[in-house]
DNA sequence: TGTACATCAGTGAACGCGCGTTCACTGATGTAC
DNA sequence: TGTACATCAGTGAACGCGCGTTCACTGATGTAC
């Protein structure tokens, strides 16, 4: 992680501050969870002072609200892509567990909306982007339900992706189940959608 | 909350002081989420001096650690009443949905291995009975699977009512699609268990 | 192409606060005789 | 029934620490002319 030029002292301005500091927040919160997290530790590893971070986020909230904000974004694209490429609810679910194991940090944040401003307008439309995603991908069974029944379906799809997923994150699943998420995941919303 | 005897003033001897810690941790993280709690605020609700949790439970992470095994337990003995009383493994995934809503502090920290020391043999002992009980009542199915389809239909089980739980306690539900979280859980649950 | 100036990102010293931890103590309870 | 003593729950003063926040500042960048 050494600098390309080390010779060169840090320049005054960082370039892209409010990335870098939302890259150390995720990674921080790997490490130890959102509880433990301080915007003075993420200035540290940023290498900026510790006022910096205010400077971007106002507090620590507003650091949450945008790496939820980030969250939703990352994870209606992924749904998207899945939907796209496969047409297939079952790889569009396992998509949103392979989310939550490859982003666990966003994945935290954005359901602990205490965390966060849930109201911010940014973070609102994020959500409600993903939401959509999700639930329009009820529409690729082969005969997709309507009105009240496909809300459950899609409610009963996303429950047990995020189910599955939120286990898997917390270690609550024990290791000989398996030891790929994406393959033991298959298994699981395989019981509830396209069953053999 | 007044007292009984609101003339005596406090005995010099709480009576129950753990398990009031207990409780008022239960509250405190109901209102702001654990990142929040402190000792000393749990000292002020319980009425006590600042030093005087930390005789019971050393610090944060052996109170939260009480938590779970107290949360792990109560899932179990929830569980096994629900089995017993119903045989229905429908009643039972709703059981463990009602235990998350009405316990929403024990089931938040109970799947944060992160906050406690997961490898406490008390924990580690209640969580065991709570995953074996969820695991018997596959048992209570017309044609009971066994071996490794048994696993995984367990798995699939608590990943959906795990998911429906945390997605109805975070919020992510719009409101439209239900008020009593029993009644929607029931209709995501069928769609993987009891179809008609 | 050059100069002046506005804007804005980041600095660093200072502050007050709530926290966990320590420790000698005090008051209550239970048990031995 | 009474006394002595051990045990243990809870006290309260003291401490050092990391935190968020404030604020006058400095250095870099971009734009107007």
């Amino acid at each position: 992680m050494d600098e390309a030029a080390p010779a060169r002292s840090r320049p005054y301005h960082h370039g892209d501050l409010r990335r870098a500091v939302l890259a150390a927040a995720a990674e921080a919160i790997e490490e130890s969870g959102p509880a433990a997290l301080s915007l003075r530790e993420l200035a540290r590893r940023a290498g900026v002072s510790h006022a910096a971070p205010a400077h971007h986020f106002g507090d620590k909230a507003g650091l949450l609200t945008a790496l939820a904000e980030e969250g939703f974004d990352l994870l209606a694209g992924t749904l998207a892509q899945a939907r796209e490429r496969t047409g297939s609810l079952l790889e569009t679910g396992l998509a949103y567990v392979r989310f939550a194991t490859t982003h666990p940090a966003h994945f935290e944040v954005m359901f602990h909306p205490d965390l966060y401003h849930p109201d911010d307008p940014a973070v609102v439309a994020a959500r409600a982007r993903a939401t959509a995603e999700l639930q329009s991908a009820i529409g690729t069974l082969p005969d997709p339900p309507t009105g009240r029944r496909a809300r459950v379906t899609g409610l009963a799809a996303w429950s047990i992706a995020h189910g599955f997923a939120t286990l898997w994150q917390s270690g609550a699943i024990p290791p000989d189940a398996g030891t790929d998420p994406t393959e033991l995941g298959r298994a699981v919303l395989r019981r509830l959608i396209d069953r053999d």
